[in-house]
DNA sequence: GGACAGGGTTACG
DNA sequence: CGTAACCCTGTC
């Protein structure tokens, strides 16, 4: 059926969690087929289908080593991760039991800055329809294997170049303010997104909160989701509920000193979707 | 059907 | 430095 499948034994990879973690809008489920996901990245569309044993890939071989085995972040050991939490952490230990599967995708920087505004007092549907509208109106048009249209994200060249009105159209909200100031900025250079890239997690928060309708919760997304600092820890009203109940003495920053950003992505999934 | 909150940030006082 | 205002939808 899926023309180029290209195909790898993995662990810990559920594209369901993955897919629903609230880290990226643009990778859904495949309509009528449960094993099978759609993704739009850097400008590609790739289709995911997961069998008890394996995971096939629409792409070759070649692409696979050139983007997507970075984009899954295949060269983390997840499970190493998980049992480095604390034994007597009964939340944790919960949350990476439940959230068993997620990754953290290495997704492209201006993609995410414009995500994560639009993310702020919002939920995850409806940012994926406030993206989805966003490519359509200002993505360039692709098709891919199966000869269907899709539309890539936007170029910040050409969402510095529209009007305030046609943002609004996409149901931005007031937000739209925002994405239209940053992409302007991002293309007067005022930030330097490949300047980003080589900055620490620290310099890259301060750097990244220059851009309008960037505070230090979506900084500190964007530097976990769009430049992998993983040890970025965003602090949202999730994670701060979980925080003050399960975590009244402090949360244990030192104990996973460097990668503290996966693990609250585990307890954002878990506090969000585990709930009996 | 109106009120309210949803992965915050900005711009005031 | 605390707090209201900001858009827009889905949900109650």
């Amino acid at each position: 059926m899926i023309i180029n499948m290209f195909k790898i034994q993995m662990k810990d990879f559920d594209l369901e969690k993955i897919s629903k973690s609230g880290q990226c809008f643009r990778m859904n489920k495949a309509v009528g087929e449960d094993n099978r996901y759609t993704l739009i990245a850097y400008g590609n569309y790739l289709e995911i289908e997961h069998t008890e044993d394996s995971i096939f890939f629409s792409c070759t071989q070649e692409e696979w080593d050139e983007l997507w085995v970075n984009y899954f972040d295949c060269g983390r050991d997840y499970e190493k991760i998980c049992e480095t939490v604390d034994k007597e952490d009964k939340y944790m230990k919960r949350a990476v039991e439940y959230g068993s599967g997620i990754r953290i995708l290495r997704q492209e920087i201006f993609e995410i800055i414009i995500s994560f505004i639009i993310s702020q007092q919002n939920n995850i549907p409806r940012i994926k329809k406030c993206v989805e509208s966003l490519c359509e109106s200002f993505g360039e048009e692709r098709y891919n294997f199966r000869g269907e249209r899709y539309y890539a994200f936007p170029t910040a060249k050409r969402l510095a170049g529209v009007t305030l009105e046609e943002l609004q159209n996409c149901n931005l909200g007031y937000r739209s303010r925002y994405i239209l100031k940053t992409a302007r900025m991002i293309v007067e250079n005022e930030v330097n997104l490949a300047g980003l890239m080589d900055m620490s997690y620290e310099e890259a928060k301060v750097e990244l909160m220059k851009l309008s309708g960037v505070g230090v919760k979506v900084a500190e997304c964007i530097c976990l989701f769009g430049l992998y600092h993983v040890e970025a820890f965003p602090i949202d009203t999730h994670i701060q509920a979980v925080l003050s109940e399960n975590y009244p003495e402090g949360f244990p920053f030192d104990r996973y000193e460097g990668y503290a950003g996966i693990l609250q992505q585990y307890a954002f999934y878990y506090d969000i979707y585990g709930k009996v």
